[in-house]
DNA sequence: ATATGTTGCGCAAACGATTGCGCACTCGTT
DNA sequence: AACGAGTGCGCAATCGTTTGCGCAACATAT
């Protein structure tokens, strides 16, 4: 049934030269007469030749192979993410390898290896959450493979990362609720010891500092499993009759919040806000519609891809980090409130 | 900077062999010593030796790499699916090579085609909304790669399909609501090009047929463009004042569709009861939780994985349809309704 | 006629790993 | 001592392409 693929020797013999000639000819190569390219053209199609890549990148020093490797597939931002990846990967003629690391560090050094094994050209990664320091990457960086870390990354200054200023959003976030008069505010955090988490807190936190508003630690739900958030919300409300937002640092956690808010029968935004970090496709399904710090995946996915085969290309090893800005897009999910009490006349 | 990969033949000068005792003796082969075996392991491990599959490959007649392509990066099902996939592919070592056809044929068939020059063992299709017939794939055919086409599908007597029963499933839907006393149900389907979309329903209006319920096609939204539902929607309800049910036949009908109801103010169930095929990550964060036929994405693509491994180790060239049941969750979305008038005795 | 250049192609070596075959050597048996 | 059967390894071909080099044939310039 399986028709054997022909091979450059297949047509070298057809019509009469030599594989190299043949080779030459397809390539458009100047020593070879207009003649011959087009008596080899015609027959490779008559032959349906297809050119057998993985000799041909074994002699070549590349593979044209970029690897991705995610924690897991998550249902927002990944795969809007590996769209905008795959964009410019195939644009570009390169193809995409996809491995998910289950979140285990275990795993994500195996499938590192693998890419060698494989000779990707570039490794993207996403880190996974037990990951605490990048040794596992070290065949990488010894065979001169360039890494990208996006997303979810911590510190180095090995690698090029790209992520967006978590910090900085997570204290535009508070600013903008603040500045609607809202001042008990609860964040939604995920986990800890992630670097996105730690961060977007900390700017939450700086955020409360700077105006000089108070934080209770209860108002910080830091959420490891998502079934932990029903019952940290809960608390919450009970701990703070004041309570009048909700900052959630995910799509994710966004849609369970709502969802808690909205089987609390809690009214939005009349009596409470909320806000979110999103790529902003939840944020148009929920109602009323979320405003949100928008981090586009698409964005972040083609950006990335860029970068990485810029590296590939250029040879480049010079390391960066690049942070992406987020943008505001107001929705109707947060109302302005009066001012606090502060030496106010109530009107 | 970039260290240089050793290769068997460095091992062999290092350790005084020839290359081609060093292979067999990193695959554990009875020719050789042990004394041997373990001399070459530590220096294969000392000078950090990984193999170069594209070598290994080119002699072997596999490459252990398995294409999928999908028109695009739908945040529902798709991801699930591929990380069911991606379960049972790196559980099998092999490689998963993600391309997006952007839902146009002939992306679909360059991407064909490049499958082959990469040449993958198998590959998985998810077709584009575009594609009608299956001409394209016939490079693949020819060769003899193994194809499961899944999800998305058309007619074929050619290829493997994994799909559910897309006609069963809009019956049942619509049979589970009038079991409940709905009479007027308001379906909301995709783009008719594809016969996921046609299929369902086909059996929405079965089952309609079947208990003698009229059918308006005003009850029926065709929806391509996601924008297109708004309007429908309002013509719906302005059409149909007995109108007390919705089934969506995918997650993101159902969410767009869901929020349109909290827009206009409708309470579910007790006004309007709701209904989905789903995966069911949607049915969970939206208020109350809709009551769904589960079509798991995870399930779906684990098993068209290891349906296709099976072809590829097997050498099968056995067609086969399968088709994959839902299961139905009831959660609080549909409210039990009076039965219609018909001379039933009250109990 | 000699030197110089150009054109169009073949030869053969790579890329890195695998594997059928052959060969030298050891050991045990008769 | 002769034979047979292992044991442990090397040789070299092979997978399909690419490419540096060489070379013959022919053209052009002195």
């Amino acid at each position: 049934m399986a028709v054997k693929r022909t091979t450059l020797k297949d047509i070298a013999s057809q019509v009469g030269l030599s594989p190299g000639t043949i080779s030459r000819a397809l390539a458009d190569h100047p020593d070879i007469s207009d003649e011959t390219k087009s008596r080899v053209r015609e027959a490779a199609q008559a032959m349906s030749y297809i050119p057998n890549y993985r000799a041909r990148y074994l002699r070549a020093k590349h593979s044209r192979l970029i690897a991705l490797i995610v924690p897991e597939m998550n249902m927002f931002f990944v795969p809007s993410m590996i769209a905008g990846i795959n964009h410019v990967v195939q644009q570009n003629d390169y193809s995409l390898i996809v491995f998910q690391s289950d979140n285990s560090i275990v795993q994500e050094r195996r499938l590192a290896e693998y890419a060698t094994h494989l000779s990707a050209d570039g490794v993207l990664l996403v880190l996974s959450s037990e990951t605490s320091d990048l040794q596992h990457l070290d065949v990488l960086h010894d065979f001169g493979i360039p890494v990208v870390l996006l997303d979810r990354t911590i510190e180095t200054t090995k690698y090029t990362t790209i992520t967006i200023d978590d910090e900085q959003a997570g204290r535009e976030a508070a600013r903008y609720l603040m500045d609607r008069g809202h001042t008990r505010i609860v964040g939604v955090f995920g986990d800890q010891r992630q670097r996105i988490s730690s961060m977007r807190l900390e700017g939450f936190r700086r955020a409360h500092a700077e105006r000089g508003l108070p934080l209770a630690d209860s108002q910080i739900l830091r959420v490891t499993m998502i079934d932990d958030l029903a019952k940290q919300f809960d608390d919450a409300f009970a701990a703070h009759p004041d309570l009048t937002a909700f900052f959630t640092m995910t799509d994710d956690l966004l849609v369970h919040t709502h969802y808690l808010l909205a089987r609390r029968g809690t009214r939005i935004p009349e009596e409470v806000s909320l806000m979110a970090i999103s790529d902003g496709e939840a944020p148009s399904f929920l109602h009323p519609n979320v405003t949100h710090l928008r981090h586009s995946g698409v964005e972040v996915g083609e950006r990335t891809a860029h970068l990485l085969i810029g590296m590939i290309e250029h040879n480049s090893d010079a390391m960066m980090d690049v942070r992406i800005r987020t943008t505001l897009v107001e929705l109707g999910s947060v109302a302005v409130r009066a001012k606090p009490p502060k030496k106010r006349v109530k009107s």
